[in-house]
DNA sequence: AGCGTAAATGGCGTATGCAAAAAAGACAAA
DNA sequence: TTTGTCTTTTTTGCATACGCCATTTACGCT
């Protein structure tokens, strides 16, 4: 499966090389009606990379190598480079080449507390703009994560947990913030990753998510954003723990 | 005054039309140190026009016309471009070019939630770890402002302002957080200008400013939090309030 | 043998050229 | 006059080439 369908290349060389799934838009592009190019295929595929862990934080990113491995030219590798520069995905120290971006611990924790704080914003919303629909779905999703708890299933209860959130965003009927809120959730994305097997945590992140749902219900904003909002921070509070239990030279580089 | 000092041109046929200055180091960056390259000069060039309205919302932003302007390829250009679409100061459309982002109301009102928002985190962090020294910077900061309200200098007056606010974000001891808020205020920059001019803001603005000093003296978190999202809040609740009250198509466009 | 300096190398920033795609405009037919 | 289609033009996206900078490595000197 091609990504780039009947695309008359002039000289490519590689072509065989670049393989994603177009069919990755990304979640809050409204007008996701211009064709990506090149450019924004690489993008979208790095930053999934980044945000899967195939990219660990602190690695390397060469213009060339990357190049050659998706069949392209420097010209649209550097731009799409530059537009995970801008988001803070990546970061580039001098004229040494780009790396993923190597977050401090401290950095962590300030992400969290605005993580909570825009979550906390969305419940707030949601508690008074949801519909009855999007209440159902988001009470129908909760099913599914109860679901992969039973079956003890970390993979699948960190993907549908992410549905979750995202019909929260949806019902609190935002664009800027839940935009805002996704692009944070994906810079700690990489590091997020490797917390949802705390012990306990999938069983708070129940408990917590009821609580969510059951403010959201009452039509109590205040007590939906605190909810929200505390459900975030136990997950930071969680992950930072666990990171800062990892040896000092071992955390995270690899 | 040559910008690039004894930067070796090739064959740069229009390099004296490159002006801008050196010195406007982004505010936020902590490792300042590597040499800014031609783009990115030319993305903050770009981002400061449009922050203080000489590119006004919509504008378009022509590859071609800004090469021969600042005399540079196209290469620069469209990753300077490149950059400022990922942060979203500026969007496009199809094939019809770059323009600078143009802000619905509820966009604003949602960009004014979450910078209230982040602002107090920004207060509440701040009641608990600013310094003395701090602390009577931002009373020196204010008395500043006050004088610039008597003399009736809406001008000055905003800049002062945003000096206060930076010594806030500083005050709070954070870098991920401060950095979200001046990248939001950029964003919303270019609109939050026209209602400095509001009749009663800046006498609103020194009284939520002390409220906000006074709770941050106290060592109050939860007051200053509160004392500096109503700040915000307020603010944007006026400039929508002004936005709406323009004639529909003359909203801004100009 | 250690240190300072100079050459070499790899990689980054920029310029330029080409091709494709879409918008704009012109022209013809209804 | 309006609409549909074809042509022209504008502009974007990508490839490639080249010069410079930083790091590294090698060599000479102390």
């Amino acid at each position: 499966m091609r990504a780039t369908k009947a695309r008359p290349v002039t000289s490519n060389a590689g072509k065989g090389a670049f393989e994603l799934n177009q069919d990755a838009v990304r979640i809050s592009s409204v007008v996701a009606t211009r064709q990506a190019t090149r450019s924004d295929e690489l993008r979208d595929h790095l930053e999934e990379m980044i945000l899967d862990g195939r990219l660990a934080p602190g690695e390397r990113l060469d213009e060339m190598e990357l190049s050659r491995r998706f069949g392209l030219s420097r010209t649209p590798v550097r731009e799409a480079i530059k537009s995970l520069l801008a988001i803070g995905l990546i970061e580039t120290r001098g004229r040494q080449g780009t790396h993923v971006a190597l977050l401090s611990i401290p950095a962590i924790i300030e992400m969290f507390d605005v993580m909570a704080s825009l979550e906390g914003l969305c419940a707030k919303l949601a508690a008074r703009r949801a519909t009855p629909t999007e209440r159902a779905a988001m009470r129908a999703v909760h099913e599914e994560l109860v679901k992969a708890y039973e079956a003890g299933d970390p993979v699948n209860f960190y993907k549908i947990n992410q549905q979750f959130h995202d019909l929260l965003y949806e019902a609190a009927h935002t664009h800027f913030i839940a935009e805002q809120t996704i692009q944070l959730r994906r810079r700690i994305g990489a590091y997020r990753l490797r917390a949802t097997y705390q012990p306990g945590r999938m069983l708070g992140t129940l408990a917590e998510h009821v609580r969510i749902m059951d403010s959201i219900d009452a039509g109590d904003p205040d007590a939906a954003q605190k909810a929200a909002s505390d459900h975030v921070q136990l997950l930071g509070d969680q992950l930072t723990d666990f990171i800062s239990s990892l040896p000092p030279r071992l955390n995270l580089s690899q």
